[in-house]
DNA sequence: ACCTGAACACCGTTCAAGT
DNA sequence: ACCTGAACACCGTTCAAGT
């Protein structure tokens, strides 16, 4: 009988699919997902990249996998709120996922297959709408209009540069130093006149349409049929 | 006194920055964003790939000056129009242009710099919703609600495979089938009832959250203030 | 069953050299 | 002024070989 194997990985834990994909997470974190390569994340597993191959079946499958894993930080839609409660809780907490993780939104496009984490969250919120008392039109309707606006919205909060603080306000400066009044009038007002006064801040942005969106979808339910 | 240089370029036209911008449009519109490489766009050009860096300055440049281009296809809000029709029409011709070329959507976010194109665009929706009476806080909200909305939607559109069309359906049928309706009640109801009918076309939820949003923007406008 | 080393066919970009 | 060839430091992925 031989001696039982020495542990090949350093004390470390076994590679395992969940492992690979919260590294990866962690690494896309930090220096964006174009510095995510496979064999910059064996490397951060103390692994070759060919070992990773063992537990995702190639880069594509390792990019849905977090996209799905990320879905699961979302907060579910909750049975005890009313529908537009509900939704909208779950829409903030949608927002904030994508602020700590801004890769991930852009992923979504291309992320061919739905895992389990995508799937339970979309179902949650489509139980939320029809117990809310729409139709399956209305439902298929309010759907498409509210991710479309919360996705939409993560996407244009990560391009702009008016959050908040000194370092956006010095960028915000500089981008208006470059904008010729006379070309760009109303770029030019809003600007100086409205972002760049003291208190503005993009963020704020969020909840205004949010409501709106929400509002405009308890209209068109209470004026059906 | 030599002789006149031979053309090199074998009749083509000479290199430069929008034939550069043209051609790498194209190669994306035909293979997707991932297949456009420096290389292959030399390829495509009839000269090396190094010598495309005499009119981009690097990758990043190519791509910033891609997406200012594409600016230019989206159709100017109208001064004949009111506020409403004129920024529903280039709404609608925004997505129209994020269907012909579905990379550009993904490629916004990491947009640094902000080209000509996009400015004068910018400028004429800031403009339109201005001389609407929209106040200045207000033309905010609405730029960055609408906005979201539009681009948001053409994400989603993008991912999903509910167009109307027989492989769409057929794609559709098969997610239907691997969807346990124990475990995603909602989301089966939704597919099995609504989605896969005939006559359904996720294309024309566009319009539904459009005018919602459209609707609302006008609302806020007039309880304003 | 899982991990590795070498190899293949790619990338973006630099630099010195050509015309 | 513009284009090229060679080189550098990377990619994702395969395959046969190791334990």
């Amino acid at each position: 009988m031989p001696a039982r194997k020495i542990q090949r990985t350093e004390g470390r834990t076994r590679l395992n699919r969940d492992r690979v994909l919260e590294t990866a997470i962690s690494l896309a974190d930090e220096g964006g997902i174009e510095k995510l390569s496979m064999r910059r994340l064996g490397e951060e597993l103390g692994v070759e990249a060919m070992s990773l191959y063992n537990h995702v079946s190639n880069k594509e499958d390792l990019l849905n996998g977090m996209i799905d894993a990320l879905y699961g930080e979302i907060e579910l839609p909750s049975h005890d709120d009313d529908w537009k409660t509900a939704v909208r809780k779950r829409s903030v907490s949608v927002r904030a996922v994508l602020l700590r993780h801004p890769w991930a939104n852009g992923l979504m496009d291309s992320a061919t297959q739905a895992g389990p984490g995508t799937l339970r969250h979309h179902d949650r919120v489509l139980g939320t709408f029809r117990n809310g008392g729409f139709s399956l039109a209305m439902t298929a309707h309010a759907f498409s209009a509210l991710d479309s606006y919360v996705y939409g919205y993560a996407k244009q909060e990560k391009a702009l540069p008016f959050d908040s603080g000194e370092e956006a306000a010095a960028m915000a400066n500089v981008m208006l130093a470059q904008l010729p009044p006379s070309e760009y009038p109303y770029l030019h007002e809003l600007m100086s006149k409205h972002v760049l006064q003291p208190g503005y801040s993009y963020a704020d942005e969020f909840t205004f349409g949010l409501d709106l969106v929400l509002d405009g979808l308890e209209r068109a339910r209470d004026s059906e049929g």
